[in-house]
DNA sequence: TCCTCATACATCGAAGGTTGAGGTAACGCG
DNA sequence: CGCGTTACCTCAACCTTCGATGTATGAGGA
């Protein structure tokens, strides 16, 4: 039985594809493997979210895109993160940090 | 300066609401401050979000609702959590945890 | 007394992201 | 030749959050 996934909350994908793409360039059908491998496919990542989500960030000046040949000789866009992208990854990395010892400080409670 | 705050992502406001009333019934009015004060106000509970979400828990079944008078003496809903609200609450401090946990192993690549 | 702030409920449209389904195309393998 | 994988994309339905707006009562200060 393969571990349960659950759905990733809304603005989390987009961290989580400008931290990949902190390790280096890759295209969109690597990052979504990515992140599943890294997360034991604790995180899906559905292409139907992927694919806005890259254009999305693109379109606010995180990632640039080029289309080069993959690793299997065919081409691919590759998304690359921008100077603004690495700020915004410190951002929602620092965001995601806040909202986590909110969250375990309400769990706190009561014990 | 009061600390910045964060859009909560979806689905994450339900889970807090449930852990609140792990601990005891209370009003909506009410659950709203604790989340905020409990969180250091890293967390805002917006009243179109709140009762929205009180209304969704409770068509779950989650949920129990009756009017009592709050500290105040006047009129209040107060909220209680049903035993399935219980099971819910558990689920989805695992998810919580879970997601923590594949993130923070997709932000230890590269390190 | 009057006004304002806090309590306490609620609804609504706009905005935004995720889902799941569907579609295209090329490559490699048996 | 067919099938699975790689690799891109779009769309409608759905859901939640946000911010504005509305109602009403009670307490406290001017």
């Amino acid at each position: 039985m393969p571990p349960e996934r659950f759905p990733i909350p809304q603005g989390t994908l987009d961290m989580l594809v400008l931290q990949i793409l902190s390790l280096g360039p890759a295209h969109g059908y690597a990052i979504a493997q990515r992140i599943e491998q890294i997360s034991r496919n604790a995180v899906q990542v559905n292409q139907g979210s992927l694919y806005p989500a890259l254009h999305r960030l693109e379109q606010k000046k995180w990632l640039r895109s080029e289309w080069r040949a993959s690793e299997t000789g065919r081409e691919a866009k590759f998304y690359a993160l921008t100077r603004a992208g690495e700020k915004q990854l410190a951002i929602e990395k620092d965001s995601w940090d806040r909202l986590d010892a909110a969250v375990r400080l309400i769990f706190a409670q009561g014990e």
